[in-house]
DNA sequence: AAATTCTCCTGAAGGC
DNA sequence: TGCCTTCAGGAGAATT
């Protein structure tokens, strides 16, 4: 599924493809994403030249002189660049025609969604509320620190709230936590700025590594063969529950937190 | 204000 | 083989 690193690679592997280029037609066969697809684009974007090609947190943001395209890839999204006489496949349900190529969208289970504003596009509501970025220089451990002060929630979710900081996932999250020794289920107002500042560094680190190798994934995603991530091998805790700590060796235990999945090492994580 | 629950959707996996 | 049930998950909306 694409978490932040992925949405990244997306976006760094499609940008030459589409980039400068004008779009010619646009494609809706499926309208019904999170959101309706505003149909008014296939009328007011051919013609239209895409200047920048932008993400904040898991949003890619296609930038026309005349507004925005926003797009979230939800948690089965895929893009793809094809040639325009590709035959659509199921669950294929929007298209970004450029003349010969064309960006494809498909995403079977529909959280995904594109949307339109003709408004600065980080004014837009979904993007304004947005926390930092954590590869950004704001994202540091005295914010953490200090926005989680007098709250109680798990701090598991208090990092997965994209109100704290954006593209933290269900996997990272874990994964983030078990390398801060942090267990996921501690209250997040209670910890301490040192905690907070080890974990900044292992989210900052996590999520900058993934992007890095995501030339794998780009590859994968190039060849358009929805294959499955790169990282899975990399995960320490994520998906391993009963197995033994990469660090300790005690069982990794398996515990839904917040309605999601949580995994940790009940000794390395405290 | 903060926390919790609900919601969208489909494919995979498990049970029988 | 096949049908039915359950579950996963990003994140905004609704509710408490």
């Amino acid at each position: 599924m694409p978490e932040l690193p992925e949405v990244e690679t997306t976006r760094r592997g499609i940008a030459p493809h589409v980039l400068g280029n004008a779009v010619s037609k646009v494609i809706i066969r499926q309208p019904r994403l999170r959101w309706p697809i505003p149909t008014q684009i296939t009328r007011s974007l051919p013609g239209h030249k895409l200047l920048s090609l932008n993400r904040r947190g898991k949003y890619l943001l296609f930038g026309f002189a005349h507004g925005s395209l926003i797009l979230h890839l939800g948690m089965s999204g895929s893009l793809r660049v094809l040639p325009t006489d590709t035959p659509a496949r199921k669950h294929d349900h929007f298209d970004l025609v450029f003349g010969p190529q064309c960006l494809r969208l498909r995403d079977p289970r529909r959280f995904g969604a594109v949307l339109w504003t003709s408004e600065p596009v980080e004014q837009h509501p979904l993007i304004a509320s947005l926390g930092p970025e954590p590869l950004s220089e704001n994202f540091t451990g005295e914010y953490l620190f200090k926005r989680s002060r007098r709250r109680r929630i798990a701090v598991k979710q208090f990092i997965m709230d994209g109100k704290t900081v954006v593209g933290v996932g269900n996997i990272y999250a874990s994964e983030a936590l078990f390398q801060a020794g942090i267990l996921p289920t501690r209250p997040c107002g209670g910890i301490s700025a040192a905690r907070y500042a080890r974990l900044a560094s292992t989210i900052r680190e996590i999520l900058a590594s993934a992007i890095e190798s995501g030339g794998t994934t780009l590859q994968d995603f190039l060849q358009a063969n929805g294959n499955p991530g790169y990282f899975a091998q990399e995960l320490q805790v994520y998906g391993r529950n009963g197995e033994s700590c990469p660090s300790c060796g005690s069982a990794i235990r398996r515990q839904i937190i917040a309605q999601r999945a949580s995994y940790y090492c009940t000794r390395c994580q405290r």
